[in-house]
DNA sequence: GGATAGTGGAGAGTGCCGCTATCCATAATA
DNA sequence: TATTATGGATAGCGGCACTCTCCACTATCC
């Protein structure tokens, strides 16, 4: 298959795969000839994980870079490719931190009493995991961001959260078990938690209504 | 409180300050003569629910505009405010559908083939929900990516996650109803589900990585 | 064999977005 | 009085995800 058919089998413009190509994200076509070259169905697989982590996941050219880097990445434990992967697909991840600078300043008391909240909810839910890691500090900076919005109180709600959480990594992995092979373990992995954050976050947001129809249907708001 | 302080106190440079009330994020200093204005605790209350969007929930200027012209809507019903504000903050929102073209062109079946998924749940789960608001057509889009990515089959956890959501909606509504005056309502639920969505992520990527240290520390890759 | 369309590769350009810099006349502060 | 801060407005910047343009060449159709 030629560029033109991978671009009309995916939707995404002959330009836009070519910059792709550039960034790193697609491998190159095997060169037949000095100006010619072909692409397999690796390549429209590969295309259209890099659209949907774009479209639906909404991460950066940079990011999806990274994850993909460390799907390729051959020869670990699974889990130890699964745990760089995840760490590349929080948001605002980057070389040293989550986002911010950080680095000199004022200490920060939201974010530190917010780190020592996920501190104590890691334990007492009895995971094994580091509590720096990238996701342990964006759950830090939500909730410091709570904190500073005068939402304090909301971190009341952690709990309820965390045990939804597992649910839903039970049936995230319930089903790579099922489902999947062990080559294509890691980009499933990596498009699940991807997509099926959007996908949570949708039916929160159904939940919600249906909750809110019942629940405030009748009272009116200020002014 | 001039905007020095303001500044100051929220840690947002004062030409930033200055755009945002050019963007009509955060309304102007009241004047106490022609080039001397007031900010109050309102202001700075404001401003920091704007930072918390933005760096937390990663909303869009555009996007925080939208939301906060509905936080400020009065005398509506409190659930068509929600709704309002709800519909505004799903990603990729905007006049005339959920971010794509789609208008002309071939039919998309996996989008079809999607929403009626979509209609499917939520008749199965009995909400009351239209099933052409905007988050049912974000979570549309979600299934739809899948769809096109060969994993399908994970629409069998749509309903573990339709559960889950249900969960969290419900702690959500319990903690709204607890703590938070009729005055604040609908900007404490702007702010809980902006920062909710980015706090469920980081957690279910906590329980993905304990969860994984269980099942797959041992297995290795491919390659 | 000749016309037309498509190709790989690479650099430059585009449009949007969230700021940031600069300027000015005026006002607060030391 | 000298310095610093302010409101208001316009222009510029850096990053990002493309998109355009150009070129020599190749494939394809008649």
């Amino acid at each position: 298959m030629r560029i033109g058919e991978l671009s009309r089998r995916t939707g995404v413009p002959v330009p836009t795969i070519k910059y792709y190509v550039r960034e790193g994200l697609l491998p190159a076509g095997e060169l037949t000839s000095p100006n010619q070259a072909s692409y397999g169905v690796a390549h429209e697989r590969r295309l259209r994980l890099i659209r949907a982590l774009l479209d639906v996941g909404g991460l950066s050219v940079a990011a999806i870079r990274e994850v993909l880097s460390a799907v390729d990445a051959p020869g670990e434990s699974v889990h130890k490719v699964l745990g760089a992967a995840a760490d590349r697909m929080v948001p605002g991840y980057g070389p040293g931190g989550a986002g911010a600078d950080e680095s000199e300043g004022e200490p920060d008391a939201e974010l530190e009493a917010a780190r020592e909240d996920v501190r104590e909810l890691i334990a007492r839910r009895g995971w094994d995991v580091d509590d720096r890691c990238p996701a342990a500090e964006a759950l830090a900076g939500a909730v410091a961001a709570l904190d500073r919005v005068g939402q304090s109180g909301y971190a009341e709600v952690l709990d309820a959260f965390a045990e939804a959480a597992e649910k839903v990594a039970q049936a995230d992995i319930a089903y790579v078990k099922r489902r999947v092979a062990l080559d294509d373990l890691v980009e499933s992995v990596v498009i699940g938690t991807v997509v099926g954050d959007a996908m949570f976050a949708a039916l929160r947001r159904l939940a919600h209504v249906d909750a809110s129809a019942r629940e405030f249907a009748h009272i009116r708001t200020h002014d």
